[in-house]
DNA sequence: TAAAGAACTAACAGAAATGTAAGTATGCGG
DNA sequence: CCGCATACTTACATTTCTGTTAGTTCTTTA
């Protein structure tokens, strides 16, 4: 949880209040806020397959990672009444008027990181 | 400091490694890069200049995130052998290839956030 | 009656980011 | 020789983020 108040709290604060970038990575800036957007631009998905799609994500940091994107208004939660449950996960206008900043933030990122980071992986996260 | 072994890490690194939109946040997502950055899209500025436009940061936390963005090759830092010291901070060449993103990150910020947390504050930090 | 399945929640632990307060270096003007 | 000015360091403290492990819920199907 996050103290009431504290310089840390203050100053992002602050600065999210007055400083438009900074209000926008504030919201797409956790650990895996942009792996799950940027395949809800793909569609609606499951939870089940969210998890399954990012096997190194542990369940409870993925939840609080949902809560936050959908308490900002960039994904909505769709729960059905079944059992087992069945809940979809998808962006909102909100979150869909974000892809073109995924789309440049995303090509920027292939286009300038060093090459020996990238080798080795064959995008199991991208 | 940063262990050399942690879940943590190892998310982190296989996650900037193979979705180039986690790298490209992770090399301006610091509390005070975006801020640091935007300023030096308008030009050179001395370390003391900096210091004094943005009131609310530590000297400490002030270095470190321009450490990281000189490390990281967005900005570059230029020593006059002088006493009292004179440094000077600019964007590198691919620093300034990151102004289109700076732009619409601000943009869509602007728009898009709540306007209560607006109003209280005239851009001191913007 | 018991296990299965999906989507969580709780209690705890560790790592990383940010902040505080006080110093250091160096040469110049007085 | 002293204090000023600028750009830092250092040691420490606090806050925030991320991860681990073990539950919980509640019907349905075997």
């Amino acid at each position: 949880m996050r103290k009431e108040s504290s310089t840390n709290l203050e100053n992002e604060t602050l600065l999210n209040a007055s400083c438009g970038m900074a209000y926008t990575i504030a919201l797409i800036g956790g650990r895996w806020k942009l792996p799950v957007l940027a395949r809800l631009v793909n569609g609606t998905m499951r939870y089940s397959q969210i998890k399954k799609d990012l096997p190194t994500v542990s369940e409870r940091i993925l939840i609080l990672q949902l809560r936050e994107l959908e308490k900002d208004g960039l994904i909505s939660r769709l729960v059905y009444p079944e059992v087992p449950p069945k809940v979809e996960y998808s962006l909102t206008p909100l979150g869909v008027s974000l892809a073109p900043i995924l789309q440049q933030l995303s090509e920027w990122g292939e286009q300038n990181r060093p090459v020996n980071a990238v080798e080795e992986h064959k995008n199991p996260l991208g």
